[in-house]
DNA sequence: GGTCAAATGCAAATAAGTTATCAATTGCAC
DNA sequence: GTGCAATTGATAACTTATTTGCATTTGACC
């Protein structure tokens, strides 16, 4: 599973320096989810961050007519629920598993443990939750100027990373949809134009991706 | 003029301690724009924030097209431009003086100064960023999932504060519609919509609103 | 008060996306 | 292999919003 999140996942650990990473995967508590159970909901009150060791992570809100507005699917190496927690205020989002997954849990103690190792921490946050804005921004003006083709292309390359051509991205059209923020029916149209394109690979729970370039291109013009 | 925005302006300055923000007022440069005048640009470097003495502030993106994806229309009392400030990468958006205004210049200096006379101050910027990323995530969930006459109501209730009702919101019909992301006509019929139900009354270049408990309640349901 | 640009009002044609169904396919569990 | 649920494919009616073009109104300025 590869997948960089367009918005509220952050690669902030990612970010850390090599022994202050190591040391606190080695000392921090792992917790297990299986696929579909909450692990956290709105309202709830924001005592730790996470950081996805394996597995998939998905961050958005259901709506009470059971609409879901997703704002990112988080994969391995990001973090999530930075947020709430360092602006000390409830959760604002839920988090479900995507698939089964393995989280490690970052509260009060280690963060302090991590800002005692390294003082540029506070400055990497800070810089962290500015990137998280600016991609924020970046959703609100694609979803408004861009067509589906185009913000399906933008999804679908945040979500493969840096990987090259051939990445196998493990969501199925009604996750991309609820994503792209779109019905499912709109997405099959997209994904369709995009594998007639050659630039893609439609599977069952998947999608291959072929030729990110051309994904590029389509969101250029 | 009375405004509230929707996100990338914040009340960062109005939290602060009385003394200390008479202190910043004080000391602050003070700059003037008049109306149409760029204040900043994508691209450029971001050496200070910005803080509304007076007058209003448009904050978006120009695309090539001449298209406007209006993120906030910031009033006064209220600050922009810290997010590129502090997360130290060039200007992401581009702002424009909606009317002729007053602003007060933050750089390093006054807010190397404002820290040093309050230690909260880091973490109240931490704060007031998360909440910036809570703003843009109900921003896009809205404009997933309201119709466009709630979009407006909710627009409307943002940009007049928590001024009672019979506040006069100076806004164009083509700034309110940059700002909710629809076209002039789109936003036309929803206000007209709006007017029938004798929540708002439109003017040549302003809108009143007169219930705005009405105005909630279209959101709501 | 006359002029002019900005702002608003209006209408038809067009485009885009959604909802609601139903059928076909895939892959997992037994 | 056989069931079975999840996923995908496909279609049609419907709703919503956009585009385009032009007419009208407003308010500032001379």
């Amino acid at each position: 599973m590869t997948t960089a999140s367009p918005i509220a996942g952050t690669g902030f650990v990612m970010a850390l320096p090599d022994t202050v990473r190591a040391d606190l995967l080695a000392r921090g508590k792992r917790r297990y989810f299986d696929r579909g159970q909450i692990i956290q909901q709105r309202g709830d009150p924001a005592r730790e961050f996470w950081y996805v060791e394996s597995g998939s992570v998905q961050i958005g809100r259901y709506g009470m007519d059971g609409r879901l507005t997703l704002f990112a699917l988080i994969g391995a190496g990001e973090t999530f629920g930075e947020l709430a927690f360092l602006g000390e205020f409830p959760r604002t989002v839920d988090a479900i598993a995507g698939s089964d997954c393995q989280l490690i849990r970052i509260g009060d103690k280690e963060l302090q443990s991590l800002m005692d190792s390294d003082p540029a921490v506070t400055r990497l946050l800070l810089k962290t939750m500015a990137l998280t804005v600016q991609q924020a921004f970046n959703l609100i003006e694609s979803s408004r100027n861009l067509s589906v083709p185009q913000r399906l292309a933008q999804a679908l390359l945040q979500l493969c990373g840096d990987q090259q051509d051939g990445a196998r991205i493990m969501a199925t059209q009604q996750d991309l949809a609820d994503l792209v923020g779109v019905s499912r029916v709109s997405l099959g149209k997209a994904l369709a134009g995009l594998e007639a394109a050659g630039m893609i690979e439609p599977g069952y729970g998947f999608v291959t991706v072929r030729d990110s370039s051309g994904l590029r291109a389509v969101i250029g013009g």
